[in-house]
DNA sequence: AGCTGGTTTATCTTTCTCGGTAAAATAGTG
DNA sequence: CACTATTTTACCGAGAAAGATAAACCAGCT
């Protein structure tokens, strides 16, 4: 029960990533040395297993030649929606 | 030379996220509560003194209830505008 | 001044990222 | 089938994130 809020978000981070990576024909050694991130860093997070940190997502996206939100893009979740927490719900009212 | 690509990046995602937690009249506490993220690691990442993971950014993103991307929010980098990299310029065709 | 609430800083431990390297998979091609 | 290119996985070591806690600041207020 380590608790990962959604392991949607990694994979989808990666797959985004992989998609604009592929766009531009570059093979994860060419973005490693563009980036500075060793290509099985790169593929750990293309492939959602790695919680990369935010200067990491950083450097891709500039390699990459997109603003860093091109990643989440429209991974609106805005828990109002209800797309997690079916038994969590934080409520807010209760530590106010 | 271990480079920063932009020290920008996380002071500035500090400042929107203190700016969310504020809108909502959040302690760090309260924050840290709803998020299993502790005060001071809060506090870090909004001083932009530490370089927080993807999903502990959703973590806090779900507790404010914002899309993750808020955040980020245009920080268009984009590379064309150039903001950044005055000197780097990684030129892509030295690669391929 | 003393207090109180909020934020910051410091120290410590555990966990994880990240680069490096090397070895397996997984294509794709002759 | 062999050969090559690309990706994935596995291990290692260094460094940093994150939790906990405690202490130091910094308001505001009686």
């Amino acid at each position: 029960m380590t608790m990962e809020i959604e392991p949607n978000l990694l994979a989808d981070v990666g797959r985004r990533l992989r998609a604009l990576r592929a766009d531009q024909d570059l093979t994860l050694e060419q973005l490693a040395r563009l980036t500075g991130i060793s290509a099985p860093a790169l593929s750990l997070i293309e492939t959602g297993k790695r919680d990369a940190r935010l200067t990491t997502l950083a450097k891709i996206a500039a390699a990459l030649r997109v603003p860093v939100m091109a990643l989440l893009a429209d991974h609106a979740d805005d828990a109002s929606t209800g797309d997690d927490a079916p038994a969590e719900g934080y409520d807010l009212g209760d530590y106010l």
